[in-house]
DNA sequence: TGGGATTTGTTCGTATGTATT
DNA sequence: GAATACATACGAACAAATCCC
């Protein structure tokens, strides 16, 4: 039932709550995340939390460094814009094998997951912004194809974490009409169709949300230079730690 | 330097040691490995081999069971399948973020690599083979974008292990020439011919070694079809766990 | 700069579950 | 089918690194 690579033992439980706290904004990138902490917080010994933190790195949600504690990623405007051409050709590929091919149960499961989005559309932003993420990864499961599947989901998550980071209201209403477009389209079993309309429609989420925030790149050098100090010595970089 | 994911600490060294093992068919599909005796070949505890199996059950290159021994992961047919058809995707991007981008450096580190292949074409064919899939990864590696080189290199593995499994003797003339072919095509900068050199290198790899066998999909039920016992009530499926 | 508190890295013992005879 | 052998799951404790005042 769940992903090959997961344990199916307790740390998983804490892993998805974890990536729920994170998704939901709950958690934003760059907070710490210690074992301890996390294993009293949910009746665990640190063991446990330790490998839902590594599940989590392979995922990419949480960034671990030797000796340093834990903490939510943080993903930079260019991975951000990376991590959409990636999830772009993805979904193509989700799309294409599903195409014409959705049982009826499934085309039910599909459409109610939008009425549930469309219920949300007043409510909290963060829960709009994850039942859209989850309508993604949803179509991925339908496919059966277990990798296909892992990077979908992936992908998407990080995409929603980018999007709580560098994204603006997200403005749903379209997303929810894009997504019956997808549904549509898949129904009908046009193949061309369907894969445009979902490569169409992440583009469009993906700019809505990055494109219009090119983010300046600051490089505390860079940004210094004007104010440099006349008949100072001249600025020298020192090493930095990757 | 490595991966986000890798502790960079003993784990990763192991990890890498196995992966090896299992790339070059040291270790086929299905073996056993134990905790206790991995860390013993390496002079290290169970948590560190433990560590290591962790990490490559993310990579998909090994199957962790609850409570039971982990096991080199065993590819279905259809899986390798569908693995190519997300690499050759991934691998589209690949290319379209280095065309006409490589520096000389980059150039002449490719070309040396071509040149190795050259030289082990006469030698054992695992190595042809992991040096063919090399070759894949540092074209990804030289993106510099993460999440795509995480993904480029776990489905090269893990394409790896499955033409191990299914594969025949991979004709590595025609690869070594593919290769020099992607890489002029991206010194010249046309990403059109260099896309679509890369694609049908891949879907060339794919079909000389998996779409020859199409696996007979043995379902114990369907095969005994014919050898039905008159008179005999009539099949009833079981529950199969997966 | 230094030192104490905190946090991670690792080992190993015990409990529990699995396979095999 | 039960008992034995064996492997993993988990946790407590110690060592080493880091953080923070």
């Amino acid at each position: 039932m769940t992903a090959k690579g997961e344990h199916g033992d307790r740390a998983s439980t804490i892993c998805r709550a974890i990536r729920r706290a994170i998704l939901e904004r709950a958690l934003s990138p760059g907070d710490k995340l210690p074992e301890d902490q996390l294993g009293e917080r949910f009746g665990v010994s640190r063991t446990i939390a330790r490998h839902a933190l590594g599940q989590l790195a392979s995922e990419g949600l949480v960034e671990l460094r030797r000796n340093r504690i834990a903490v939510v990623a943080t993903p930079s405007f260019e991975e951000a814009r990376d991590e959409f051409d990636i999830r772009i050709e993805l979904e193509r590929l989700v799309v294409r094998a599903l195409c014409g091919r959705l049982s009826p149960r499934q085309v039910e499961e599909l459409n109610a997951h939008t009425l549930e989005e469309e219920r949300a559309r007043d409510g909290s932003e963060v829960v709009s912004l994850r039942l859209a993420t989850e309508f993604h990864v949803r179509l991925a499961e339908m496919t059966g194809k277990p990798t296909l599947l892992r990077y979908v989901r992936e992908t998407a998550y990080r995409s929603c974490l980018s999007l709580s980071t560098f994204g603006r209201p997200h403005s749903s209403d379209c997303a929810i009409a894009e997504h019956r477009e997808v549904i549509d389209a898949l129904v009908a079993g046009d193949e061309k169709r369907a894969m445009n309309v979902m490569a169409g429609h992440l583009d469009q989420v993906a700019r809505r949300a990055l494109l219009q925030a090119p983010e300046p790149r600051g490089d505390l050098m860079d940004i210094l230079a004007p104010y440099a100090i006349p008949n100072a010595p001249s600025p020298r970089r020192t090493k930095r730690r990757t």
